[in-house]
RNA sequence: GCGGAUGUGGCGUAAUUGGUAGCCGCGCUAGACUUAGGAUCUAGUCCCGAGAGGGGUGGGAGUUCGAGUCUCCCCAUCCGCACCA
C-alpha cells in the first residue's frame, strides 16, 4: 500500500468540512484558548509560500491545544478594504467588491489545501456591512468619549458637558489638543458651532485642521506609519505636508497605558521595543523664559534640566505662534522669507538635507530665568512644532543640533558638564558637543560639582520651587489620522448640519457603503464618495464623504470573532468572558507601529466603555519572519535587443532585467530560452549571447512580489509534495521569526521523512502492525520524543520539533519496530503537524473518530531515564575519558570507585587529587594539582 | 546618531539552557541493486595529521574546574526610529 497523498489529503480535508471537525462553541466545562492569525488582505496575486508559514505554525498551535484538552477558537477572515482593490477598480471599472470576492474566494481554496483546521463558520469580513456596522459603532462611542487622566479612562462626553455647565472646566485633568478655559456663562452663551467646536477639542474621534501626510499620487492622506522616508508604503510616491480637515483618534490620550501594557504581554523584546519608541515617552521639565519687551512668557520642554546654565541661545520652530509678535521691524522681511521657505521644503527634502543647519535670528531676546542674562532668539526648522512646546532652549556644549547651529551662528558655546578624567577645555576647538548624561556639573552655580543625574533632579525641583517652570512628560505619539479620501472604505457614520458633525443614531446603522459610477475623486477633489447620488440623510444633510483608514477595520476584530453573527451586539458579554483575548497571535513584525498599536488602543478603549473584559487584545505575540524569494535576473546590453549570458555580463554595459522564475532550471540557473520567447514580447526577436551553449541568469535574495516574478505558490508544491510534505517543510526551514529566502532543495528530505514513516504503518500488502509488547528500548524512542515534542510546541520551536520526527522514525526503522502500542501514540503525536497522513493511519488502525480529538500522548519519566551515566571525567577541564555508572548509586561512593578506576588514574597521571566536582548528583571533574 | 537583534561546517540549522560542539536535513564522496537513468538502501563527510593527537562556534580579553551559551571591548550583517530638545 503505497502513500498515495494527494488521494489522502482530498479525502480528509472533506471529512473535517463535511463533518465541522473544528467548529468552536463556548462549552463553560473546557479551558479556552483562542489562537489567531493575522488575517490578510486577500491580494489578486493570491497566497505566495511565504503566507503560509505563520499559518501553519498557528495551526499547529490549535491542534495542539486542541489535544491537550483546551477548547480551541481558531477562526480565519479577510481584511478585505484596501487601496490596490480600488486601484485595481479605477483602472479597469471592475467594482472591488467583485475583485475582492474572487480573491477571497482563491484564498479559501488556498488555505484549505494546506489544512488548517479553521472554523469557517465563524469568518469575517471588513468590508461586509454585518461587519462595519461595527466599526462605525465603535467610531460613534469614540466621538461620543473623552479621556478622564484623574480616572485614566474614557467616559462620556456627557459628563464633560455636565462640567461645563457647573463651569467646572479649568479643574478638569483630561486629554484635549489644546488647553481651554471659559465659565459656565461662557459655556452657555457659546452657539450650537462653538460648542461642538469647543467638545472636538476633547472627544476621541475628533475632527480638526492639521498638517497631514498628503499623498497627491495616491489622491488621500496617510498615517504616519504609512509613510516612511517621505513615500508612501503603498506604491512609493512621493508625500507632502498639507494643512487638511481630517477625522483623527486621540490614541494620545491612552500613550501611557499603551506604554505600561507592554509589561503584561509575552511578545518579542524588539517589538515592544518599537513600540516603546514609537510611543516615545521622555521625562523633563518646561522651563518659562520671559522675553524682553514682551509679556508673553515663552515655554520650553527639556529633559536637560541640568544644563539651564548652559543655555546661550533659543530656537523656535518656523510655525511657532509667538515668531511673528516677538520679531523686531528690522528682521521682519528676513523671517518672513525664511518661514515661506521652511513651509514649501517638503517633508522629504527636509530629511534628505538633516545635516544643512538653517535658520535666522529674530532680533528678539529672552532672559534667563536664573542668571537674568539675555539670550539671543533664533527660528530654524530644526524645532518641529510637533514636538515638546515647539521651542527649545539651546545648550550647544552639550547638545550636536545646537552645537552645529552656534558653530554655524557663531553664538558662544559654554560647558557645564565635565567628563570624568578631563580637564576643562576650551569650547571653541571642540569639533563635537558632549552629550553624554555623564560628568560632574561646572559653571552651574547651585549644581557645580555634583553628577549629571543628580543635577536633573535638583534643577527640577529648584525650577519647581521658583515656580519658572514644571515637571512633565512628553510623548512622541501622535494622534492617528482616521480620514481617507477613497472610495474603498467604512463610510464614517456622520453627516451634517449647519457645517457641525453629528453622528447616526445606532438603530441607523449600518450607513451603507454607496454605489458610485467611477472610483475617481471629483472635478473639483471631493473625495469619490461625493459622486454618490443621495447621499444624505433623509432630512438632506450631507454625509461625510471621506472613509475610514485601512486599519480601521482590523482594531478589533479578534473580539468579533467570539461572537461574529450577533446582530444587537459587537459580541455578547458571554461570549467575551469566555473567549476573552487571544492567547496566541501569529503574523508578520511590519504591524508593530500600525495595527498592533490601534488594536491595542482601541481594545483599551472599549474595555473602558465596559464592552470588554481585558484591556490587552493579544496576550502572547510570535512574528514570523518574511519568506523571501529568488529573483532572476537577464542582462541587457545598453540600447540593444541583446541579452548576455551572467558569467559574460563584465564585457558589456548591461542592465539586468528580471524574468520570470518559472522559465529557469533551479539547479544550474540555465534558462529556458524558448520559453522566455513566448513569455513577453520583447524577448520574441531578441539575440541571446550564450556561455557553453546556454544562457545563464543572475539572482537576487528579494521580498517576494508579482511585479519582481519571483512568487512561488504553495499550489504546485501541494500537488507534487502534499500538503503534509509542505507544512512539515516550512517549520523545517528554521525559526519561525528568521527570515529566509525560499529554497525547495530541501523538501525532498522531508518528502523521503514522510514516505518512510507510512512505511513504519504500512507496507505492499497494508497495515503491517503487530499487538506484541514493547521493547524497553522503544518505548524509551517514544517517550523521550513525546517529551521533546511537547516542549518544543510550547516554546513554539517548531523546525526542532520536525527533526525529533525524523529522529524517532529512524530509530524506530533501525529497531523494526511495527508495534501498535508504539505507533498508535506516534500517530497522534504527529497529527498535528502532518494532519491528513495522521488521520488517514489513524482510522486504518480502526479508530473511528478524528485524530484531532485524541489526547496528546502523556510520555513517562521511567522509561526516559537513563539506567546509566556516562560519566565524561575532566581533568583540569579537559576532557580525559567517560566511565559509565547506574544512577542509583550514592554520589560518594562513586567518588571511591572514580578515583580508583584505572582509566582515572591513567589520566590522572600520578598527580594529588585536589577535588572532584558534582553537578545533579553526577561527577563532572576531577581537579588535580 | 539612538534603540533592538543576529554572527556555529559547502548550505538551512541543532546543542538537555554553563557540562562530550555540529543533532536533523540538503549537498557532496564511495558502494549495493539496476542494461542505464531515476527511486531505494549502506557507509563516509568541521579543519590539520598516515596515526596517536591537536585546533575549532566573527575577533580580543575576563568570570569559571568547565563558555557557542555569562560579562566587557571591538568587527560585520539585518531590522526599527531618526533634527523628539
Amino acid at each position: 500500500m503505497e502513500y498515495n497523498f494527494s488521494e489522502i489529503e482530498k479525502k480528509w480535508q472533506k471529512y473535517w468540512k463535511d463533518n465541522k471537525t473544528f467548529k468552536a462553541e463556548i462549552d463553560e466545562n473546557k479551558p479556552k484558548y483562542y489562537v489567531l492569525d493575522m488575517f490578510p488582505y486577500p491580494s489578486g496575486a493570491g497566497l505566495h509560500v511565504g503566507h503560509p508559514l505563520g499559518y501553519i505554525a498557528s495551526d499547529i498551535f490549535a491542534r495542539f491545544k486542541r489535544q491537550k484538552g483546551f477548547n480551541v477558537l481558531h477562526p480565519m477572515g479577510f481584511d478585505a478594504y484596501g487601496l490596490p482593490a480600488e486601484q485595481y477598480a479605477i483602472q479597469t471599472g471592475q467594482h472591488p467588491a467583485v475583485t475582492t470576492e474572487q480573491n477571497i474566494a482563491r484564498y479559501k481554496q488556498q488555505l484549505d489545501i494546506i489544512g488548517l483546521s479553521y472554523d469557517w463558520d465563524r469568518e469575517v469580513r471588513t468590508c461586509d456591512a454585518k461587519y462595519y456596522k461595527w466599526t462605525q459603532w465603535t467610531f460613534i462611542q469614540l466621538f461620543n468619549s473623552y479621556y478622564c487622566f484623574d480616572c485614566n479612562q474614557a467616559r462620556p462626553i456627557s459628563e464633560l458637558i455636565q462640567a461645563f455647565e457647573n463651569g467646572d472646566a479649568k479643574k478638569l485633568n483630561v486629554a484635549c489638543t489644546k488647553p481651554m478655559s471659559f465659565t459656565a456663562e461662557e459655556w452657555q452663551n457659546f452657539t450650537e458651532k462653538e460648542k461642538s467646536d469647543v467638545l472636538m477639542n476633547y472627544r476621541l474621534a475628533y475632527l480638526s485642521t492639521s498638517m497631514v501626510n498628503w499623498c497627491p499620487k495616491l489622491g488621500t492622506v496617510l498615517a504616519n506609519d504609512e509613510v516612511v522616508n517621505g513615500v508612501s508604503v503603498r506604491g512609493g510616491y512621493p508625500v507632502e505636508r498639507k494643512p487638511m480637515q481630517q477625522w483623527s483618534l486621540r490614541i494620545t490620550a491612552y500613550a501611557e497605558r499603551l506604554l505600561e501594557g507592554l509589561n503584561s504581554v509575552e511578545w518579542s523584546d524588539s517589538i515592544k521595543e518599537i513600540q516603546r519608541n514609537w510611543i516615545g515617552k521622555s521625562r523633563g521639565c518646561a522651563v518659562y523664559f520671559s522675553i524682553k519687551e514682551h509679556e508673553e512668557k515663552l515655554e520650553v520642554f527639556t529633559t536637560r534640566a541640568d544644563t539651564i546654565f548652559g543655555v546661550t541661545f533659543m530656537v523656535l520652530s518656523p510655525e511657532h505662534p509667538l515668531v511673528e509678535k516677538i520679531t523686531t521691524e528690522n528682521y521682519k522681511i528676513e523671517v518672513k522669507r525664511y518661514i515661506e521657505q521652511a513651509k514649501n521644503r517638503s517633508e522629504r527634502e527636509r530629511e534628505a538635507d538633516v545635516k544643512q543647519v538653517s535658520g535666522i535670528f529674530t532680533g528678539a531676546y529672552a532672559i534667563h530665568p536664573i542668571t537674568k542674562k539675555t539670550i539671543p532668539i533664533y527660528i530654524s526648522d530644526y524645532v518641529l512644532m510637533g514636538y515638546g512646546t515647539g521651542a527649545i532652549m539651546a545648550v550647544p556644549a552639550h547638545d550636536s543640533r545646537d552645537f552645529a547651529f552656534a558653530k554655524k551662528f557663531m553664538i558662544p558655546i559654554l560647558q557645564v558638564v565635565l567628563p570624568k578624567g578631563e580637564k576643562e577645555s576650551n569650547t571653541y576647538a571642540w569639533k563635537q558637543s558632549q552629550d553624554a548624561k555623564e560628568g560632574k556639573m561646572i559653571h552651574s552655580e547651585f549644581l557645580n560639582g555634583l553628577e549629571v543625574k543628580v543635577a536633573i533632579e535638583k534643577a527640577i525641583n529648584y525650577i519647581e520651587s521658583h515656580k519658572l517652570g514644571y515637571a512633565t512628560t512628553n510623548y512622541r505619539l501622535r494622534d492617528a489620522i482616521f480620514s481617507r479620501q477613497r472610495y474603498w472604505g467604512e463610510p464614517f457614520p456622520v453627516y451634517y448640519k449647519d457645517g457641525i458633525p453629528y453622528t447616526l443614531d445606532e438603530k441607523d446603522l449600518p450607513l451603507l457603503l454607496p454605489e458610485i459610477n467611477s472610483f475617481l475623486p471629483t472635478e473639483t477633489g471631493e473625495p469619490p464618495l461625493a459622486r454618490a447620488e443621495n447621499w444624505h440623510t433623509v432630512e438632506g444633510y450631507p454625509y461625510e464623504t471621506n472613509t475610514m483608514p485601512g486599519f480601521a477595520g482590523s482594531n478589533a476584530y479578534s473580539l468579533r470573532y467570539m461572537d461574529p453573527t450577533n446582530e444587537e451586539e459587537f459580541f455578547s458579554k458571554r461570549a467575551n468572558e469566555y473567549w476573552e483575548n487571544v492567547d496566541l497571535y501569529v503574523g508578520g513584525s511590519e504591524h508593530a507601529t500600525g495595527h498592533l498599536l490601534y488594536s491595542r488602543f482601541i481594545t483599551k478603549f472599549l474595555f473602558d466603555i465596559g464592552i470588554t473584559c481585558k484591556d490587552e487584545p493579544y496576550k502572547r505575540l510570535v512574528n514570523q519572519g518574511m519568506i523571501q524569494g529568488k529573483s532572476c535576473f537577464v542582462y541587457r546590453i545598453k540600447g540593444e535587443n541583446k541579452y548576455v549570458s551572467f558569467n559574460l555580463k563584465n564585457e558589456y554595459e548591461t542592465d539586468p532585467i528580471h524574468i520570470d522564475i518559472s522559465l529557469v532550471d533551479a539547479t544550474n540557473n540555465e534558462v529556458d530560452i524558448e520559453g522566455l520567447r513566448n513569455w513577453r514580447e520583447e524577448f520574441k526577436e531578441a539575440e541571446f549571447i550564450l556561455e557553453d551553449e546556454k544562457y545563464i541568469c543572475g539572482n537576487e535574495v528579494e521580498k517576494m512580489s508579482k511585479s519582481l516574478y519571483n512568487v512561488i505558490n504553495p499550489d504546485s508544491l501541494v500537488e507534487k509534495y502534499g500538503a503534509d510534505t509542505l507544512r512539515l517543510y516550512e517549520m523545517f526551514l528554521g525559526p519561525i521569526e528568521q527570515s529566509k529566502p525560499w529554497d525547495v532543495q530541501g523538501i525532498e528530505g522531508v518528502s523521503r521523512f514522510l514516505k518512510k514513516f507510512w512505511r513504519l504503518y504500512a507496507d505492499e500488502k497494508g497495515l503491517c502492525l503487530t499487538d506484541d509488547e514493547p521493547t524497553k528500548d522503544e518505548l524509551k524512542v517514544l517517550h523521550r520524543g513525546i517529551k521533546k515534542i511537547e516542549e518544543d510546541i510550547e516554546r513554539f520551536s517548531l523546525n526542532t520539533c520536525v527533526s525529533t520526527f525524523m529522529i524517532i522514525c529512524n530509530e524506530l526503522s533501525d529497531l523494526k519496530c511495527h508495534k501498535k502500542s508504539i505507533l498508535k501514540p506516534l500517530c497522534s503525536l504527529i497529527s498535528s503537524f502532518a494532519p491528513h497522513i495522521a488521520e488517514e493511519l489513524w482510522s486504518l488502525m480502526g479508530e473511528t473518530s478524528s485524530v484531532a480529538f485524541a489526547e496528546f500522548p502523556a510520555y513517562n519519566e521511567d522509561y526516559i531515564k537513563d539506567t546509566d551515566y556516562k560519566y565524561p571525567i575532566s581533568v583540569n577541564g579537559k576532557t580525559k575519558t567517560f566511565i559509565s555508572f547506574p544512577l542509583d548509586k550514592d554520589p560518594e561512593e562513586i567518588k571511591q570507585e572514580v578515583v580508583a578506576n584505572e582509566q582515572v588514574q591513567k589520566a590522572i597521571d600520578g598527580k594529588e587529587v585536589v577535588k572532584i566536582i558534582f553537578v545533579q548528583g553526577k561527577i563532572v571533574n576531577i581537579v588535580v594539582k
